[in-house]
DNA sequence: TCATGATATAGAGCACCTCTATGTCAGAGT
DNA sequence: ACTCTGACATAGAGGTGCTCTATATCATGA
């Protein structure tokens, strides 16, 4: 087989026309190159300079080898730049994919950042339900997906970056009953607006009220948590929601949160990633963008 | 530096997602694969491949760099071929087939230029009336055919190169007949020198005789023109010729041309070639040869 | 639980490249 | 002519780094 440096010192022989100032190019001596070329001339079994006394000069079969040999080198190259830039987040692509009101109400603030310091970073976002989100993640579709606690899945590592706090909210109509402290069931009595079967958060909050026997009669079910806590302001009744999502509607008294005595166990949002397979630059710089503190 | 031969197991293991098999092809051990893939990682400072249980598979950074290594090697690769068909110049050979008198009155001049040219090509010629070169032709036993025109066969590439103008020509004898422009059917008065039936040129006077609907009597048919030319300078009639072979005669006045009302319409001679299979550098070479002025 | 088929690691060995030193040669300048 | 300069070639020593064998480790599927 041919050795490929001897075509890394054919190429800067060629254009210098010169063995020493090849060498001195290459930081290797002038034998070293000599004896390069040699090996290549020997392994092709043409000769592909002429040495002159001022230098050396290509031969017509040289020179047929240089027009391939030149860029050859040049894309290597550019492939070596590539990946430089993809290191230094210059270029590449961040696929994420999050559940429901995650990306709106959790993610954004991160994507925006993220977007700001590295803006050639193409980002896709893929909208999907935990499960389906694992199945993409295994099957390489998207690079990490974000999910609420607890998940796992064999194949994926799912580790939680922030804890939530749900609560339920009211709107102005129902303001009295955030002025006392609620026991569990007393919830019953009002009307109760929730996301959609299959979202974690409606699981979350079924468990909650099977864990105290508690019957759960939903007036209202929604796919959009924006629509719902729109209703909810408007007085439909009270809304399950985390409260983080909520803070502004809440400092402005647009809403009230009601508080009860049976505390709402705290939940986590996780970064779920492929066990096997390690991440791309711009993913893992994600995740610690995910992982660190905003500024 | 980054070594190179990194680069060309890199391509072979992302080629076949297999560390062991990247080895077998690469006739090295997996260990070595193994380790030079390690060093490239290292060197780029990013990983290319994900580890799985039942093989590699390439990082998106690894996918990026792939892009630009494959056709780098392919460059080389090409590179590689076209040096070893250059060589052929050096030590190859040529086969040419060419019909009847075409070899020593037409392609003499050419051959003699190539050889000065290309002096370590062998040369090798074909005799053969024109169905014999084509059939020569499929078989591969040579590289290019030399016929006269029109002439096409369904595996065969066939360009005119040439255009000739026939004649017929008389010796001394004759000569003044020479003096006037005779009518076609006058020229039944002469006794006719033909070549042998099956050759390109009979066929085509034969063909002339019948489009004016004259009868055509052969009295001298003979399967080598030099002898058909000697015979016409002696002075046993009027030969039928390519002017342009016996140019030197015409000018010496051994030979005159007889004119006639009627013209001889032009012919040419082409180059019939394989269409399927690439020619030999040398191949190539003549051709190119043949289809640029002589110096 | 075991067999299978992968990759990773450790450590020895040596091939090949690279170096230093020196030879050879052609051309320019005096 | 002679020498000086700048080039490439050759010889031989030396050491780096690749490659090998042997073995560990790990995941998967039966």
């Amino acid at each position: 087989m041919i050795s490929l440096e001897g075509y890394r010192i054919f190429l800067h022989t060629a254009k210098s026309g010169n063995l020493t100032k090849a060498a001195q190019e290459l930081h290797i001596t002038q034998p070293s190159v000599s004896y390069a070329i040699k090996q290549l001339e020997e392994s092709l079994g043409v000769k592909l300079f002429n040495r002159l006394s001022k230098g050396v000069e290509l031969t017509a079969e040289g020179r047929a080898l240089l027009e391939y040999v030149e860029p050859s080198f040049s894309l290597l190259e550019a492939g070596e730049t590539k990946i430089r830039s993809l290191k230094q987040l210059e270029t590449g692509e961040l696929r994420i994919g999050a559940g429901g009101s995650l990306i709106r109400y959790l993610l954004l603030p991160y994507l925006k950042h993220f977007r700001t310091r590295y803006p050639n970073i193409r980002i896709r976002l893929t909208h999907g339900k935990t499960p389906d989100l694992a199945k993409r993640l295994i099957e390489g579709q998207i690079d990490l997906g974000i999910v609420h606690m607890p998940f796992a899945d064999r194949l994926l590592d799912v580790r939680s970056f922030m804890t939530i706090q749900d609560c339920f909210v009211v709107g102005e109509a129902y303001r009295e009953w955030s002025e006392r402290t609620l026991e569990a069931e007393e919830l019953g009595r009002l009307p109760l607006l929730l996301l959609s079967k299959g979202s974690s958060t409606r699981q979350f909050v079924e468990q909650w009220f099977a864990a105290q026997s508690l019957p759960l009669e939903v007036d209202i079910e929604l796919g959009s948590l924006e629509l719902l806590i729109e209703l909810a302001q408007l007085g439909f009744g009270a809304a399950f929601v985390t409260r983080s999502f909520v803070s502004k509607e809440l400092e402005s008294r647009s809403l009230y949160e009601l508080p009860i005595r049976e505390p709402i166990p705290e939940r986590s949002v996780g970064i779920a990633l492929r066990r096997d397979i390690s991440l791309s630059e711009a993913a893992a710089r994600f995740v610690e963008t995910l992982t660190s503190p905003l500024p």
